[in-house]
DNA sequence: CTAATTTAGTTAAACGTTTAAGCAAATAAA
DNA sequence: TTTATTTGCTTAAACGTTTAACTAAATTAG
């Protein structure tokens, strides 16, 4: 019974009246303040404990203009990539005992902006992002930066926005697969991906490119299938249907659900892998070994990825000097697997 | 360079001066009061969006005692279940405009504590969680939940909270699994697990132990395997060493990391799936469909459980009568595909 | 022994909201 | 016409911290 009433919270006041000090007081003996003598600092400590006393965050933050809170704006969470990162994010948050406020966009870019506009007037002290696909127009991300918060990007970057930023080869890594793929024999190779703004779309498509030109292949158009960045049957279908058209005996997938859509898509039109068709992809979920065939992969360092971008963010916040306009490129690795298997 | 300085936050100070009217009214008017009239009210909206004004929510929060926030404390996000079940809880989130604190305890009830302190005195307004497979004393929960903050749990719940809970029909489910394994054909299932206090895990459990004594079946004890809730290589070698040693013709896997281990470990034993031991396993991996073979699973309803608890949070929040010990089951559904094909 | 400094506290203002209470002017009721 | 009510706003207190400024007592310096 007793336990049932909901007992008054238990605030400074409260505590430096039973200990018969002043709020003051009870304030600087929690913060380890010098003003406050070693026995009384002992005392209202104790109390504090014994009360479970635990101070009221946001009068805290108004008070100190300081939120202790980041926040995490990312399109999704549905995949390996970004679980990843959140991990390596919250590691580093974890330790500084901040806490994660956590915004998925959906990929919509109205989302992003009606979220940059809550994150307004202090809410955060800092921001870990990676943009949504159809974002084109930067403003309320430029707006945020201009009103003092730090941003880092990751991932999916902006190249109009001056900001700390930590992205993947992408180039030299779609570079890297595409002639991984020729060296097995493939000459007709197709990227399927996403329509998108970020950079790491175009420049992955980019890398592609280079690889063939230098082999003086020029693709054709029709060789870069764009799908629908969600996870459906649709996407199935469509590369169902270039498969058929085009008929490509190799192709680069480049971003992780279309690993599912192309296997199933190859299945259902009798071609094997890698026989008939070679499949790499940049995906970073553990099933890739135990998959049918086995997939060869481009594994990006999600979780380092996370944390470096956390620990940068902190840098900043600690006034530690950082690089305004700072880009870490950490590398991605081919991981080679029987889904690119020489004939 | 205008653009550099660092403009002065725009306050309800700075808006009621400019307007020259009172902060109340700017308040008031902001919050559509019936004490304030129409062209007032306008005027003040407008000016508002005109000088981009954003409320500080930690003076609200402060005053209305009142956070607009949430947490979700889930054991760690490199999954699909939790990934989905986090889409879930955001889709209602992102309607009531509240804003999520997510808090990973990497299964540890140490963590999990430290989160729960960190919590009371305000900083969430109510709490979605799976709790620490290694909790066992619930104090800190209680704690919380004493002090009106009101606790929803999902999928991993414990018997001895009174709260509202979201769960799968663990038993049936895993008593479902394990016929169809009997129904292929195995005579010697074995259980491939984590150890935790978690009721699911045991409901698990038990389903599979009911199925198996209905066929007149006493499975030896050594037929249950306790795996480290760690993604990694021991995992394997301890998979591994059981193969050798029971020989079994059937596995169930209760979490989904297993998969993978599982997969791997047949693979190295040059065991055939299904040929000479069929797999099942507790997973929403979207690659479930293109591993070698195509993995039957039991798919849990993530995405609804996340949703559901999420709505029935805010339905305690918004003050409507929720059941303080409601409990929902949602279905489990299992999907047969080849990993458990009569041979 | 007095003056300067240090120690260990206190008082009160401030952070940016919300809201109860109050009040003058306008309107409605008697 | 006088009184009661409604309208539209203001004043001021409150939410729970933090911190600058102050003070009295104790210590140290000269």
């Amino acid at each position: 019974m007793a336990s049932e009433i909901k007992s008054d919270k238990v605030n400074m006041k409260a505590l430096a009246k039973v200990l018969n000090v002043s709020i003051a007081t009870v304030s600087k003996a929690l913060r380890d303040s010098h003003d406050i003598g070693p026995e009384t600092k002992l005392r209202v400590i104790e109390e504090a404990r014994k009360l479970n006393y635990v101070p009221n965050p946001y009068a805290s933050s108004l008070r100190k203009k300081a939120s202790n809170t980041i926040a995490i704006i990312i399109p999704e969470i549905a995949d390996s990539f970004f679980s990843q990162a959140i991990n390596g994010i919250e590691s580093v948050v974890a330790i500084k005992k901040y806490h994660t406020l956590i915004y998925l966009t959906h990929d919509s870019y109205e989302r992003e902006a009606y979220m940059f506009g809550e994150l307004a007037s202090g809410r955060v002290d800092g921001v870990i992002m990676s943009v949504a696909s159809n974002t084109e127009d930067t403003k309320h991300i430029k707006t945020l930066q201009d009103s003092g918060i730090p941003i880092v990007f990751f991932d999916r970057v902006f190249d109009d926005i001056k900001s700390v930023k930590i992205t993947t080869d992408d180039f030299n890594s779609a570079y890297t697969a595409t002639n991984h793929l020729l060296d097995a024999g493939c000459k007709n190779i197709s990227l399927i991906t996403i329509k998108g703004y970020p950079s790491i779309l175009s420049a992955r498509e980019e890398g592609y490119q280079q690889a063939l030109a230098e082999k003086g292949i020029h693709p054709r158009e029709s060789s870069v299938v764009t799908c629908s960045n969600k996870y459906n049957n649709e996407n199935v279908e469509v590369i169902k249907e270039h498969l058929a058209k085009v008929k490509p005996d190799g192709i680069i997938a480049t971003v992780e659900h279309l690993a599912t859509s192309t296997y199933l898509a190859c299945d259902e039109m009798k071609l094997n892998i890698p026989k008939d068709v070679k499949v790499a992809c940049f995906t970073n979920q553990i099933t890739a070994p135990i998959l049918n065939p086995p997939l060869t992969t481009i594994l990006q360092p999600a979780y380092d990825m996370g944390k470096q971008a956390a620990q940068l963010l902190f840098d900043h916040l600690s006034g530690r000097y950082v690089e305004t306009n700072k880009e870490i490129v950490l590398p991605s690795k081919l991981v080679v697997r029987a889904s690119t298997a020489f004939n």
